[in-house]
DNA sequence: AGAGATGCTTCGAGCCTCGAAGTATGCTGC
DNA sequence: GCAGCATACTTCGAGGCTCGAAGCATCTCT
């Protein structure tokens, strides 16, 4: 219930991302991805076992139907493969093909080159993340 | 073009807005406001003068059209007025009502307190907000 | 006064989001 | 083993958000 310290930090933080959206958005509309699916591709780590869809929907903050129409709009322009995750079958897992990694790369590289946050040090980098992560890790509310 | 500093900065800023949109949509929905049409009501600050729409919609980052249809709502609800701006007949600036200023104070209260970052302190958001707004100041690139 | 610029609104299209209901598969207890 | 419940996803339909194009009122400049 403090004060200014609060407001100016949530305010920043708002403004950043939304600054790095504004500016990602030529770089997604040459791959004809709008920010819903780029996100969706974001989260799906090339270096990691395909994840269900489930977790995805977790990481996206969304729900199973949302989550359910970005897909389609990833396969429809086949970046994304669904198949059926052997553990469980009731699973889908979301597999990145050839062109999805590579607009994966593509897209992510231009977001992080033209974000805000790109004009600070390594070192202040590591500062706001390990802020904010401590922020993130405290149990949920 | 650096690496996982950067990414692992960025990642955290997403993570840390879309919790706090998320932890605030309870207090939104009991006023009957959502993300979009709080952010409006967000950047209408009661002790400056009431702003023009387009001011407004740059705070927001979004364009004319928008705006209208945000302020519509607002209007409906009661939260807000519009009038002309002396200075400029075109222009119409957005005026708080009283109960546009007591949802307005009831909403950011709520949102700031369940925000992630309010578990950091005073000398940590003061960490934060520096280190993103020497980020934002930089000339537009 | 006339021409062009600016601020807002309206309209229409498209995309995003979500609750409810349906299908398939897994799990638990008897 | 199988009945009943739980879980993962999909489909459908409604509603909200966003934006380009076009229109109106007003300002500015000459």
């Amino acid at each position: 219930m403090s004060g200014s310290e609060l407001t100016a930090a949530v305010v920043a933080s708002y403004e950043i991302w939304m600054r790095t959206v504004d500016l990602a958005g030529p770089a997604l509309a040459r791959h004809r991805l709008t920010e819903a699916t780029f996100q969706a591709l974001w989260v799906i780590d090339p270096d990691e076992p395909p994840p269900p869809m489930k977790v995805v929907a977790e990481r996206l903050h969304c729900n199973a139907p949302n989550l359910s129409f970005m897909a389609d709009q990833l396969v429809d322009r086949g970046m994304v493969e669904r198949a059926v995750d052997p553990s469980d079958r009731r699973s889908r897992v979301l597999v990145l093909t050839a062109k999805g990694r590579q607009v994966r790369d593509e897209v992510i590289r231009a977001t992080l080159e033209q974000s805000p946050l790109n004009r600070l040090t390594d070192t202040e980098l590591r500062q706001v993340a390990t802020l904010l992560n401590r922020a993130l890790q405290s149990p949920a509310s």
